[in-house]
DNA sequence: CCTTGACTTAGAGTCGACTCAAAGATGTAG
DNA sequence: CTACATCTTTGAGTCGACTCTAAGTCAAGG
């Protein structure tokens, strides 16, 4: 079977992507995604490709990047060959971002693992400053 | 001099907790905070403790720990002694959500990196998919 | 033919987390 | 003694990101 042609519903697309039908038809609406494909009864159909893009945008929302730079970058894509240094850019800007979040992430666990020894200390009748 | 005793006024402590001022009173409103010592006047004034308390629960924020949560643990503190297990059941929690957000996060710097790569691949005039 | 179910749109509603505004009290400097 | 800076409260407004609703289209099954 050739996968390659496959449609999906917008119903199946929100299955394999992890998001609503609400939300995929709000991204489409805010130009955060490329206009999809249409069935001849106007329902919306989508290909691998457009599967991809949105997991791609979905991943990027999880690390914290706000709808309107997405955005910029979609409108990059669909301007074309040109854009690509832009495009770039972005990317590691988000990339910088994205390491220093993993950064505080790694002392914030520190400051929990060590509140939490204080928690064992505790259960072993000492003192120690719990706030 | 004895910094034990220095009381901070409202504008002092957004200062050095990195929230402003609206805020601390937000916060304190909705119970988040307990409600710290006040001047004659009816000023607040913030205590080191409040501060130190004040910061830990900003980085939880920073790490996705919502208000409600929080404000959770804040009351188990003001109940006391009983409520440690409990409260260490919490940071707990707390903890494997941040080891898994740090996971994720990983996950999606070698998404990045890959996506990067493609366009240093693209400037050296290779085909590859953007998207 | 009629119902059912999956889709369509545009607009309204919700939610979490602030953020601001209005009206008033108090303390200090000129 | 008055101006002003800084605080107080309560309630309203904002913002980002959804999430839902209403009203309508269309195809297939009974």
């Amino acid at each position: 079977m050739d996968t390659s042609q496959v449609q999906l519903t917008i119903q199946e697309a929100a299955e394999v992507t992890d998001l609503s039908v609400h939300t995929l038809r709000y991204y489409e609406r805010i130009g955060l995604l490329l206009p999809v494909g249409r069935a001849a009864n106007g329902h919306r159909r989508y290909s691998q490709q457009d599967i991809s893009l949105i997991k791609s945008l979905n991943k990027w929302r999880q690390t914290g990047m706000p709808l309107v730079d997405i955005q910029r970058y979609v409108r990059l894509l669909q301007a074309g060959e040109s854009t690509t240094a832009e495009r770039r850019a972005i990317l590691e800007a988000h990339r910088e971002t994205v390491v220093s979040q993993i950064e505080e992430l790694q002392a914030t666990l520190q400051l929990i693992d060590y509140k939490i020894q204080n928690y064992t200390d505790i259960e072993k009748q000492q003192e120690k400053v719990l706030v």
